[in-house]
DNA sequence: ATTCTTACA
DNA sequence: TGTAAGGA
């Protein structure tokens, strides 16, 4: 089985030898911190599975060019975001899908922008939070319109900055519904509060976009940005 | 003896 | 990153 990965433990040598790397080069990715402390049972160090597909993602990403230190602050980075999981992660009774990416497979949604930093915001803004060796991305939808704004030429810092700006005046919106509604019922979530704001903040978005570009059209060419 | 670390090349 | 030497 080519993906079947079993639930076993490697030692040192057991490991290097599946992730295709020398044992030296192992213990070197441990000293920079691009893997976790392996479970110690006396002198003998044990490695999972978790360790093996943290080296393969290494790999990957040496191969696409990224440099050990830039790997070492994104290993840093999802460590102490790795409780973010839990804060912002699921059970919220949310309409939005998580997706669960591989590191390797977020990199191609963001083709060479996935850097320390952009990675550092996402885990703020609680876009991506982690599990395991695993990326989770809280909503498919943003996860396509951010890739597809990358695509267009919008920087992901850029992308990721007006995200939090969006953030921002959707919660007040949001505060301003939950007030209205909560005022004159009884109920903590009535069932029309989603639609009916969601019906409302569509309605004046797209007059608000309409005001906009009325606006630049009559003095100014579209420009991007 | 085996497994891992330290230190040096 | 390889290897020799040494601790446990």
């Amino acid at each position: 089985m080519a993906d079947g990965r079993e639930h076993r433990e490697y030692r040192m040598e057991e490991l290097a030898e599946e992730a295709g790397i020398t044992v030296r080069t192992l213990r070197f990715y441990r000293e920079r911190g691009l893997i976790p402390p392996p479970r110690r049972e006396g002198r003998i160090a044990w490695y999972d599975d978790h360790h093996l597909a943290r080296l393969r993602t290494i790999t990957g990403l040496l191969e696409r060019g990224h440099t050990l230190n830039g790997i070492a602050d994104l290993a840093a980075t999802f460590e102490s975001g790795r409780d973010v999981a839990e804060v912002l992660g699921l059970g919220e009774p949310t309409e939005e899908t998580p997706v669960r990416l591989t590191p390797e497979q977020l990199a191609d949604y963001f083709e060479g922008e996935v850097t320390p930093e952009n990675l550092a915001t996402a885990l703020d803004l609680g876009y991506l939070a982690t599990d395991g060796d695993e990326i989770v991305h809280i909503s498919r939808r943003l996860l396509e319109v951010s890739a597809e704004l990358v695509r267009e030429g919008v920087p992901l810092s850029t992308v990721l900055s007006s995200g939090r700006r969006v953030r921002e005046h959707a919660d007040a919106l949001a505060e301003i519904f939950v007030r209205v509604l909560h005022a004159h019922t009884k109920e903590t979530e009535p069932a029309q509060l989603r639609p009916l704001a969601r019906a409302v903040v569509d309605a004046e978005l797209s007059m608000a976009l309409d005001r906009r570009l009325r606006r630049e059209d009559g003095t100014q060419p579209p420009k991007s940005g």
